[in-house]
DNA sequence: GGCAAGGGTCGTCATGCATC
DNA sequence: GATGCATGACGACCCTTGCC
């Protein structure tokens, strides 16, 4: 469909739906009215119908018979007025409140320009990615997760699964040591085995640290903790404290987990959101296609009317 | 059966608007 | 101005359908 049209329809769909008694002087009479040279409207709302030696006035506009209400806006435009004649009988507040319903309609009208419009999609702009947007990182300088063993000792899992040991009261990243997490399954001689579980529940994931320390997940119910052992005596050197390794970060880690909590939180709001957006969207578009049958049965019981009408007063002329 | 086209759904980002 | 919400736009994924 033309663009132009279609904004046309909306235009003179929202205006219906909102003032439809002020827009029956804007209807373009269509070829098959045009035919019938004895209708013709007023500003007022009333048509008149010039029949042989008479002028009837009838309510509510009166359409030419039509396919169906969607052929060419004007005739949309005509019927949805139609309605809002009809509804006449209705008391006075009720038209209110069909109004106010109306005015806070959702703009989901749009949809109907949108999807009659073929533009050419404007072209994205690239913008700088903000830094909690980038690419995982694999530099060892972020850690994600960061222990603390009894001896004061910090163990940084970074995201890119490297492993940075650093010794307490050594400022900065002078004190860290950064080792490479090998692929092998099986622990090397002289090396230690990281094992961590994202969930308690969950099984545990061994990495290897060239340490000669294993740091466990410990059963410890909800709250995971970890411990440091040895790979070939399984005693626990040294308890890492038995907190959410969230708890024990520091305050840059600490700022950065609030960062990545409040980003969760906002996806998550906005899923719900689209999800309910799209659910009165659809919502929206039922009551359009039932509003679009009630008006075809609407405009076929005038059609009918006025039929009888003229049959009746052309055999009165007689 | 394989494949492409089309449509539906979902998550995410960007943006306009209202409220404080 | 900051914040939250609603919604358009976009891409990814999945399913269905028609064609070969």
């Amino acid at each position: 469909m033309d663009s132009s049209v279609s904004s046309q329809l909306d235009s003179s769909l929202n205006d219906s739906l909102t003032d439809g008694e002020e827009n029956q002087s804007e209807t373009s009479p269509s070829p098959a009215a045009a035919a019938q040279a004895s209708l013709a409207e007023e500003s007022s709302g009333v048509t008149v119908v010039q029949l042989p030696g008479q002028t009837v006035q009838i309510q509510g506009v009166i359409q030419a018979p039509q396919a169906s209400v969607i052929q060419s806006p004007q005739v949309q435009t005509v019927q949805i007025a139609t309605v809002a004649e009809l509804e006449d009988d209705e008391s006075v507040t009720d038209t209110q409140k069909r109004r106010e319903l109306l005015s806070r309609r959702p703009s989901y009208w749009k949809i109907l320009n949108e999807l009659s419009s073929n533009s050419p999609a404007v072209p994205k702009i690239e913008e700088e990615k903000t830094e909690d947007e980038m690419p995982v990182s694999n530099s060892p300088t972020v850690p994600t997760s960061i222990y603390q063993t009894s001896s004061g000792q910090y163990i940084a899992i970074t995201q890119g699964r490297a492993i940075q040991l650093s010794s307490p009261g050594v400022p900065g990243l002078q004190g860290v040591q950064n080792l490479p997490v090998t692929s092998s399954p099986t622990p090397q001689p002289g090396a230690a085995v990281l094992q961590c579980a994202a969930q308690p529940g969950d099984s545990p994931q061994q990495l290897f640290i060239q340490g000669g320390q294993v740091l466990i997940q410990a059963a410890t119910g909800d709250i995971p903790a970890y411990q440091l052992r040895s790979p070939n005596s399984g005693l626990a050197q040294s308890i890492v404290m038995a907190a959410s390794p969230g708890s024990m970060q520091n305050p840059s880690s600490q700022h950065a987990e609030e960062i990545t909590r409040k980003r969760e939180v906002r996806l998550m709001k906005n899923r719900e959101a689209a999800r309910e957006c799209r659910r009165k969207k659809k919502e929206y578009v039922k009551c359009l296609e039932n509003r679009v049958a009630v008006l075809e049965n609407q405009n076929k019981t005038l059609i009918e009317e006025l039929k009888a009408l003229k049959d009746i007063y052309c055999h009165k002329a007689e």
